[in-house]
DNA sequence: AAAATAGTTGGAAACGTTTGCCAATTAAGG
DNA sequence: CCTTAATTGGCAAACGTTTCCAACTATTTT
């Protein structure tokens, strides 16, 4: 690449004034005298000048950049999740640097460390558990870290998410009031603490208040893809299971899919219930009924939180992690 | 921000060496010796240096970060394919600048001049036609473009996609063939020119082939959404068309799940191919028919089309322009 | 009319790297 | 040992901004 050609010394030169002034009438810094900005404003649309972003980065030590994980980009879910955080990024003025982490630790590690090395302003993480080494990365740097639409094992992050825990509660209750006999467990990686903790928590919860035992053989793990779920399908209809809470659209629908064309009657034979309210949910028929999260919402208010971090406003320290309300809907996968 | 704390210079102390031989191990330079390598190495893990990218791009013009437009990354086509660029650049250890575009021409001009501003060493362009002022842009500065999955009216781009209007073409036969009386084009916005040349010259091309007339009736134009399709299932019922080539796959799920829930029994009563085999048209039942093409493998190959570029490979300059295969699969909104 | 104030501008030192060039050291050959 | 050729390492100049501080100008104030 051969050295930029016009940069803030050529517009200084031209409009015949330092290049001090220039850069302040690029910031917009009120400090010059209406005659001058015109004049330097002229020569820089005349020059077609484009500031260097990364001179300019260095000088002033911000980015205005944020590094965003995400597991797997094609996910629904996570990309409902990009779409909020990124309208309120441009909103904001940042960009995004977008990192599939593939839920891979090693990966994890790997990219949160380039992200730092790229000077980002700040960090949104969404993924599973934070690894030690991630996390002493993350201690070891000043740089704002939030969480979204996940739960990871380090209270130390703020976060934004709903109550996993209660939506799969009352998701459960759900199926149970409407008399099944049992209900499963159908979840992705148990190794993720949301699997194995709140959800499931929630779950177990709802069985002891219908005064249900906990049946460890009605918790199915899988990886959480949609092909996990189609292929289980058989397996659960063996076990005689009339219904399910699933923890991942994705796998809900494959498990719909599978179950209807093994010839299952979904909601007449077999009830489900789903996590997300993704695009999916409904794109399926018949169409799942399913916790309600403000997926969107989720995403940009991280966003917003993190502007705020990353201006060094560290008040309301008990704002640090919003939990948002979910809700329910009933559609076609369950009874009337 | 406070000034980094340990820099080049720290680590060129601690291990007593110059900057420039710390510089030289950081980067592989072979002309350094062993000893030295080792000694500056454990003084950098220890102290636990990390690089300035930002200097580091400064200073060597190059920021190994590439920027990518994307006009909706919830919509599953346009994932796919970013996954693929997002995999082959982690593996040309390049970062991702993702930018949303929502297809307005406003807003990719902003993101496009921004992304340069940035300094990234390449873009790589997913969308539909490319505005005068960007066209000039583009021109302006010598920075690579690939455009990806798209095609866009400026032959002068780099690009990687399929054959288009072969593909429609393939489909409209398709369904000609099986005797449909009439094969209405369901489309995205007709501003677009793969709709309103690629796509409808094939279709065209096939009524001809079949000796049947255009008409311009079942020419349908909508804004290529889901919901779009969903809504127009009526009056494509009601104009008594039975079998439909369909542009994108979120409109022909829409329109699937529409004409379903309309009573219509697909593919009995009216049949249904689509474009683009994303997961949608696994997702639904019936599963849609659909034209096939490589999605990753056109990310990817778009993502390292543009680090030869970056590398300022300009050899074949009649590879400039990949056009891959495409296959068809019958599913079941057609009848065998 | 001198002094103080406010408003504009310019000068120059960062910011943390890379890299071309030259000097010094080491190895090899005679 | 001396000469020559590699090899290694250091110096310092970029790279294109921002920003602190000083200086200058034009107003006010006294």
């Amino acid at each position: 690449m051969e050295k930029q050609s016009v940069t803030i010394y050529t517009v200084a030169r031209e409009a015949r004034v330092s290049m001090a002034t220039v850069s302040r009438v690029v910031n917009g810094n009120p400090n010059v005298k209406p005659e001058t900005r015109q004049k330097v404003l002229d020569v820089i649309k005349q020059l077609n000048y484009r500031p260097n972003a990364v001179a300019r980065g260095l000088a002033s030590k911000k980015t205005t950049t944020v590094g965003v994980v995400i597991p797997d980009i094609t996910d629904p879910y996570f990309a409902e999740l990009a779409l909020g955080i990124d309208d309120v990024a441009s909103m904001y003025k940042y960009n995004i640097i977008l990192t599939n982490s593939d839920s891979d630790d090693g990966k994890i590690f790997k990219v949160v460390r380039n992200l730092l090395a790229k000077q980002v302003d700040g960090i949104i993480f969404m993924g599973h558990d934070v690894s030690d080494e991630l996390k002493n990365e993350f201690a070891s740097t000043n740089t704002p870290v939030v969480v979204a639409g996940s739960v990871v094992n380090d209270d130390s992050l703020p976060s934004v998410r709903i109550d996993y825990q209660a939506a799969a509660k009352e998701a459960t209750a759900f199926l149970l009031k409407r008399g099944a006999q049992q209900v499963a467990y159908i979840t992705g990686p148990l190794q993720y603490s949301i699997n194995s903790g709140d959800r499931l928590s929630g779950y177990k919860s709802a069985l002891a208040d219908d005064n249900k035992d906990f049946d460890d053989s009605l918790v199915i793990e899988t990886d959480g893809s949609y092909q996990a779920g189609y292929a289980k399908a058989k397996e659960i209809i063996e076990k005689g299971i009339k219904a399910a809470y699933v923890t991942d659209d994705s796998l809900a629908a494959g498990l719909l899919n599978g179950l209807t064309d093994a010839g299952v009657k979904v909601p007449d034979d077999f009830e489900l219930v789903s996590s997300n309210d993704t695009k999916y949910t409904k794109l399926v028929r018949p169409m799942i009924t399913s916790i309600t999260q403000p997926l969107y919402d989720i995403g940009a208010i991280s966003m917003r939180l993190l502007t705020k971090l990353m201006d060094g406003d560290d008040s309301n320290d008990d704002e640090k992690n919003v939990i948002l309300d979910h809700g329910f809907v009933e559609r076609q996968s369950t009874r009337k």
